[in-house]
DNA sequence: AGAAATGTTGATGTTCTGTTGAAGATTTGC
DNA sequence: GCAAATCTTCAACAGAACATCAACATTTCT
């Protein structure tokens, strides 16, 4: 399968640097841009984009008027928004952007807003694959050796969010955040239950990588 | 990589070109202003800086009126205080200051507060290299020839401390303070039995060289 | 409403980590 | 060069973190 295709529009050289480097470790093929005005005179030439992050605050062009050589070629937008302009993330929303995102913002809060977008324009990967398991996230399913694993609900999130990061070690406060929600408070304890659940169920001892003091990994 | 740019405000000329000396030799770029009023001009024509380093009491414009034009760019800020205006610490960050360091200071907590900073706006390199080991901070994983090594949760921090301020020497005291925690009681001898965990196991015998009667430093 | 299944919490046993002490090696100072 | 101080390394202990099981409360489904 190959690769998405993610355009990202950001001044900030630091920034776009990180953002660049995560995609391309993700498995995303980026192009970055540093102002509004080449990115779109780029787009004429290729325009063959699954997702387009782009900041507010940009020289020349900004975020919002970028917006509008996106939509042409319907490529879903998530803003990236500076904490200062709060107010203009309602009007990129309603202005039809897909989603936002606060800086700063950690690495993996914007890798799930991308997963959600793509899995929403059917652009995501359906199956995932991890050693000789299979994980379909449309009928949320999961097969190993040709048999179905029957994985709780919870159980199932948890791993479609640690296999679609693989390689990446999560804090158990970040999966208590991404899996459970915001809002949820209870123990992290509660991690470490369903993460020994879909090790027996899946055999998966060793491809979920205990990371002492920190959290959990999922190796490829 | 491009490298974090450092905005200091600071009116007494020893201080400041203390601090640009040791923000040059750490790595950073940085521009010095030995007053608020020159600083807020020069901001129209150039705001792209990672961080501000504020002194409070400056002739003119004072650190808590430069604090809204940083706001203006979202530049983090660290304010710079004297010992005697305790009470500013509280109001400054109640306002929205990421930080605060009380005058003197020691040029390695200045360092660790600005990486903690820039680590939270996402800016600074999670990937650290030093000879042939690769140290990544957000996944908490060392690899030396493509062979993952396993460090314990607090050997990992200390590596991180060491190899982010390279081939500068630190103290026992300082590594306890900032590794351990500045609460911690105890014997310094722990420190030396992590490092020589460390030399260990990445073979860092002489990259990590001993300080006699000081402490530990690492060379590039 | 009753039954089944799920998620959470608590208890228990196990593994892993950090600290300490002691012995051996190295360096420093005289 | 020798003694003293300092550092390195090893091993053992105590405590913390983690894995697993079982019970309970909650939700979902029929």
């Amino acid at each position: 399968m190959s690769k998405n295709r993610i355009l990202v529009v950001e001044d900030d050289p630091a920034i776009a640097d990180g953002i660049a480097m995560n995609l391309q470790y993700s498995g995303y093929e980026c192009r970055v841009f540093d102002n509004g005005k080449e990115a779109a005179d780029a787009l004429v030439a290729d325009h063959s984009y699954d997702l387009a992050l782009l900041d507010i605050m940009l020289p020349g062009l900004d975020g919002f008027a970028l917006f509008d050589y996106m939509a042409q070629y319907d490529i879903p937008v998530i803003y990236i928004t500076a904490k200062s302009d709060a107010v203009s993330e309602i009007k990129g929303l309603r202005e039809g952007a897909e989603d936002y995102i606060i800086k700063p913002f950690d690495v993996l809060t914007l890798l799930v807003r991308i997963e959600k977008v793509l899995e929403r324009t059917g652009k995501l990967n359906q199956m995932i694959r991890v050693k000789d398991v299979t994980i379909d996230t449309r009928n949320k399913t999961v097969h190993k050796e040709g048999e179905e694993i029957l994985l709780k609900p919870m159980e199932f999130e948890l791993l479609v969010l640690l296999a679609r990061n693989k390689k990446r070690t999560i804090m158990r406060d970040k999966l208590l955040d991404e899996v459970w929600g915001a809002d949820y408070f209870g123990d992290t304890h509660t991690v470490d239950v369903h993460i020994s659940s879909i090790r027996k169920k899946l055999g998966f001892g060793d491809v979920i990588k205990t990371v002492p003091k920190y959290g959990y990994r999922l190796e490829e």
